[in-house]
DNA sequence: GGTCCGTGCTAAATCGGCTTAGCACCACGA
DNA sequence: TCGTGGTGCTAAGCCGATTTAGCACGGACC
């Protein structure tokens, strides 16, 4: 048994052909060329018994194509979200032929930089930069010149690439809806508000739902009935803000809490009180943790779509990596000045947040 | 501004050399091969100027080394392991100037089988096969020829490949030592047990664990108050199981819980019964979940290092990796006949579990 | 004057596939 | 007999680096 691949070359040897005729008749192109069936067949079989697998890293070098993408990330290892959003990119490459690169700056620009020309160096045919709390930022000059998707992710300034987010806003709207159609007029909110600006620094999540939620109680004629910025939106500061609220009213009889930990403190809190979820108050949050489904009872909570926004980043990637490919993509600069930068914004696709129905939420 | 990577031709061209100069140079044989220093300066401050970087692509084709390595897991999603893991080892391989694959096998030996094939398409030079609950498996005939180390994942047979494993036995008999060094003679098992085999099919952890407290009970001359256990450890078994144990002892004094989750559905029932934690009762458990920090009391957790062992099987691979190059590696089969498969069981690398302690044991 | 040697650099092959240009052969018509 | 054109295949260059083999030059020595 041989330690070494099976080369074109062996393939070619073995059915007594040329290497280019090889070549022709693997990538199909062989009827196109007027090989005959005879040698095509013998190409074809000898291939398949040697076992033959192209090298990619041969074939980037002579296209500069490898049929790999890079996944830029600020950090991994924050909560769930992590990991299915990097599931759905890789379910999605796998599904599409592509195998991903994953590296992590840990939020420092110089590392970022480093990651980027180390992905180039290797080839990549694109990146997907991106971040595991949705936030603005801007697009680093080097990948203007490289197909490039943005996830969970907004651009500062104009740039050509798309971005991938969750539609928060939308979800904003949906959970107030939510607790407004089940005849609540009462609403308190941990975790922001009660202004529009009243939410934790560079966080998009937290103006966006805030955003959705206001909408949707002023078309209602109304505001909240409290509100309670937590600059960290964890189960200390839930419980915390939720006892505040109960120092304020007795008895509320809606909350939304802008994540799930900080529903998490809000249940502690609640119990504490002696009071029921949902025959006293009525629960609704975002985020879809694992944690909601573990309470008791579980909160209704508005699921961040992680892994479909990975998979549409990797697809809407690959779209963009192969349309240029065809000379139909974007990176056909018309013709004239190749540098007139002419940075389009690109488009921003919103997947929507689909509530998780548990049995925190009654009717007023 | 020029739209094409900067080559080693430029670089020569450049400082009015070779090529084959200017590589010299570059790689630092320079001065072994007599380049005068006015020529390596020259050659250096062109690379420099021109923002040279060397095409990894090329060198992958020449040398077959890409500084690539690929991680196949059977799943990424599973929690916050998943997540830590992956991130020690990204950052270990980027520590070492490598960059990382990431594939999924869903557990589908179809998808492995192709997954690995893509990675060896692309050249990785060595290849980590992970699984994101600690398990035993047998090692694909495919990895015996690459470089390979296996990340929570115990080699089913003989194999020459090295494991990094977390020290389950080790951190059972630490649960129970110090739940016997706080003065506890009557011990409860939540999740297994009480029997050594009584636990659920394919956990190496739950064997290990077990084998690790029952070890110190019987040097104790105990066993276990009661065992309980559960075929998933998720909080309804944790409180199915607990709310069974306080039906059968009225006053458990204290409890270990083979996992986070389970101790989560514990807390659930203890409190529902009215009894504290740690005052009446004392809770230990295992793999120190981000939840383990929000319960309240605190639960005291064995940590699985997942970032350590991530970290610690990328740099066991390059260290094989680079010896192998060296010509001093496992892979020299010794003179004769490079068929004699000669697996030698590769080391297991076992990690400790530290305890993070928190407030959920007192003195009995 | 010719040979030998050390110095300092370069030409060319190589890795494995893709791709352009073109060759050899045969049949057919003028 | 000689083109002419179609058919079926191949030689050779290229991608960007590394690496082997060796060239040109000048000085020392016999």
């Amino acid at each position: 048994m041989s330690r070494r691949r099976v080369t074109l070359a062996d393939v070619a040897r073995t059915a007594g052909v040329s290497s280019t005729t090889a070549s022709l008749v693997l990538s199909g192109r062989g009827s196109e060329l007027r090989i005959s069936t005879a040698v095509q067949d013998r190409v074809r079989t000898a291939s398949s018994e040697l076992g033959y697998r192209p090298n990619i890293v041969s074939i980037g070098l002579r296209k500069g194509t490898t049929r790999t993408l890079g996944l830029v990330s600020d950090t991994v290892a924050t909560g769930q979200m992590a990991g299915d959003m990097i599931k759905g990119a890789i379910e999605a490459a796998r599904d599409l032929g592509f195998m991903l690169f994953i590296g992590e700056t840990e939020g420092d620009p110089a590392i970022e930089s480093a990651l980027i020309d180390a992905m180039q160096d290797r080839q990549v045919d694109g990146i997907i930069l991106t971040s595991m709390f949705t936030r603005t930022r801007a697009v680093p000059e080097a990948l203007e010149r490289v197909p490039t998707v943005l996830l969970n992710t907004l651009p500062a300034g104009p740039t050509r690439a798309p971005a991938v987010v969750p539609d928060e806003v939308a979800a904003g709207r949906a959970a107030a809806r939510l607790l407004i159609d089940a005849g609540h007029r009462e609403i308190h909110l941990v975790g922001a508000g009660p202004g529009p600006h009243d939410v934790p620094p560079d966080t998009v999540a937290g103006v966006e739902r805030l955003a959705g939620i206001l909408e949707v109680l002023e078309a209602e004629g109304l505001t909240p009935a409290s509100g309670h910025l937590c600059d960290d939106w964890a189960p200390p500061q839930g419980w915390a803000a939720t006892h505040e609220l109960l120092r304020q009213h007795a008895r509320p009889r809606a909350i939304v809490c802008f994540n799930d930990r900080l529903a998490f403190g809000t249940y502690q809190a609640l119990q504490e009180a002696g009071l029921r979820i949902p025959q006293d108050v009525s629960v609704v949050s975002f985020d879809n943790y694992p944690m909601a489904d573990w309470l008791r009872p579980g909160v209704s909570s508005f699921a961040i779509p992680h892994e479909e926004l990975g998979r549409r980043a990797v697809e809407l990637l690959i779209a963009r990596i192969t349309a240029r490919a065809a000379g139909t993509g974007d990176a056909e600069v018309p013709a004239g000045d190749a540098d007139r930068a002419e940075p389009v914004t690109g488009d921003v696709h919103r997947l929507p947040l689909p509530l998780r129905a548990r049995g925190s939420v009654a009717p007023a």
